[in-house]
DNA sequence: GTTATTGCAAATGATTTGCACAAGG
DNA sequence: CCTTGTGCAAATCATTTGCAATAAC
């Protein structure tokens, strides 16, 4: 796990007068090596299998204070979980691409898209503070071979349905 | 209210095999008269206050079918609530800016966005569906003048609290 | 008449919170 | 010690659903 994170975690913690905690460490410790988006349920099945003991209420109150700290942020897959990616400090302007098809998240940043959110933001009147895009896409792999290689495992992790059905 | 929505609508409606209701009606027709974005507590608030009688139930059994029929879409503007905006059938690429200072949402599209949406997304070996852009922005006026117009009239609604807190 | 729709109240699912006990500094 | 953190269970909030009565067609 990246030290700057904690680093960053720590100064937020003493400077708000926290306490440091095994639980949350484990919880911290866990999100920034994996490093990958999850929801809570994923998050609190990744921490099961690894026995790491700490109650959802913890881990709820863990992923609030990462997200106060700016270490960790909310995204909407558009799957109708709430999901979180602690990837922004490494990458503070990327964005998500969702295949359709097989749930996959491809994660992209680009200088012309920022500059074009800046131009437009400014001539509206506003300056741009933050902004979240995610694409919803199909794949050409699908598309051109009629099957998706993700869709596969997606579906074997119960990730997606047959249908799009949640 | 646009008939081009009503007879989509309509068609839709048969073709599933359902019926005409007034209290549908009287929802749908508020949605598109209006034709802005909403909540469901606004839209509720919105039909007691024109003496139409629609259950909270009905309210929300009209929209899912609305957003089934592709007549409205949910959109997330940050705020923890959901909203549905009516507004992408007359302009279906359109994007959301939000100032953070007063909460007033302005609608922009731009052809440059969709060309670059395009080819980023084709470039990582997608074909486009749908996309959702949000951009938090703070207003030049507030900056400048030290205070923005649409600020007071959110407070007095309501809408924003001093802090940010909800 | 048959079947979809409504309104109510109860159920659900995600998240938050009150409280008694445990533990960090 | 004193105060924050934890775990549990209960509370909350938005949304969905079961059901009996009502209304389309």
């Amino acid at each position: 796990m990246n030290t700057a994170i904690k680093e960053r975690l720590d100064a937020y913690v003493s400077s708000k007068g926290l306490r440091q905690t095994s639980q949350r460490n484990s919880v911290v410790e866990e999100i920034f090596t994996v490093d990958e988006h999850f929801t809570v349920d994923e998050l609190l099945d990744r921490l099961k299998n690894k026995g790491v003991k700490s109650s959802r209420a913890t881990v709820y109150r863990a992923i609030r204070l990462l997200v106060e700290a700016g270490l960790l942020v909310e995204i909407d897959l558009g799957d109708g979980n709430t999901t979180y990616d602690p990837n922004f400090i490494d990458s503070p302007t990327h964005n998500h691409l969702v295949c359709i098809d097989c749930g996959q998240v491809t994660e992209f940043a680009d200088s012309h898209l920022e500059m074009l959110n800046d131009c437009l933001s400014r001539r509206m009147g506003f300056r741009p503070v933050k902004k979240s895009l995610r694409i919803e896409a199909c794949c050409d792999k699908l598309r051109n071979l009629g099957s998706c290689p993700n869709l596969i495992k997606a579906r074997i992790n119960g990730k997606r349905m047959p249908n799009g059905k949640r």
